[in-house]
DNA sequence: GTCTATATTGTGATAGAC
DNA sequence: GTCTATCACAATATAGAC
């Protein structure tokens, strides 16, 4: 079965919390089973007793962080003029907002089998729609969005640059015709 | 000075030749100073007398990793018909054929005070020809690249994606007007 | 549900002899 | 240019008491 969503305890909800403020507040070497521990007032070893280990911590972050990129895609379109724009919008406001989970959730494999069933889909059919219903044309415009703000974030783009242009300059290149 | 390439000693681009059969190898868990001694037959220790520490050796791969790109853009469009096409295919051979080569000299910042003169905007104005003159469309060929060769390395597509399809379907919304 | 104590394994790096 | 010995540090995770 894929989609197994192990639904978290109260507690394991806490430990989750405490997680996330860690990694985007310190980066990736702040999330320590230490420092998530610490940050309860507990030691490490009894976070053990809520989450089954520091994988299955990371793979309730990352399911967070998509469902929040889903939601933010599916308001932003709703009767959107121009829905390709509104989703890349959305886009790097997300991973500028929180670039160390971005960064957890896309530099690696998707934990497909322990993702919510469905989540990944929800996101996709909303950017295969805005683009006029080509899923090759959506691909590329997944690796545009993901291309440009892992560049952003990541300083690759010489000091001048204006990124807003270079955006718009690939957008206007993908949007579908009128 | 921006660009201040440390001259490597001929023992020096031996460790470097190392690091990056191990990287190539055995990913970056793979790239420890110990191990790359042993690749040489000596201690770590003894490592510090040709490099200065874990990072210089890092900045030389990832030069390395640019010439090469460099140069393959360069060769790839001398005289192309559609240059933008050739320089995609370089790009993503390399990407695919050294997967954490390109991941190290992609997922941070370029190091640029340590990096040879003009290395960065080699490959960049070769590019910037290839899109028709503008910059702009020019970084966004740049990160539909980087995103595409990414979300490839990543498993990030879902599995019956065709993504030579979804490359075309990117490179033909910003191949320059006839 | 929390604790202490501990196992296990790793890392980069330095001092100083030869 | 190489060695041995070692520092200083960090990590995830388990056992077993309370």
């Amino acid at each position: 079965m894929a989609g197994s969503a192990s639904a978290l305890t109260p507690r394991a909800r806490e430990v989750v919390g405490i997680a996330r403020v860690l990694l985007e507040r310190e980066g990736p070497s702040g999330l320590s089973m230490r420092a998530i521990a610490a940050g309860l007032g507990i030691k490490a070893p009894s976070l053990y007793k809520h989450v089954a280990d520091k994988g299955a911590l990371e793979v309730a972050l990352i399911a967070a962080g998509l469902e929040e990129i889903a939601e933010a895609f599916e308001s932003a379109t709703a009767g959107a003029a121009d829905p390709l724009s509104a989703i890349a919008r959305e886009y790097r406001r997300f991973a500028l907002a929180h670039p160390h989970l971005y960064r957890l959730m896309m530099d690696r494999p998707l934990p497909r089998e322990q993702l919510p069933a469905g989540l990944e889909d929800r996101a996709g059919s909303v950017l295969v729609a805005a683009v006029g219903g080509d899923p090759d044309r959506a691909r590329a415009a997944f690796a545009l969005a993901h291309g440009m703000v892992s560049l952003e974030l990541n300083d690759r783009f010489p000091p001048g640059a204006d990124i807003g242009a270079a955006w718009e300059a690939g957008l206007a290149a993908l949007r579908p015709p009128v």
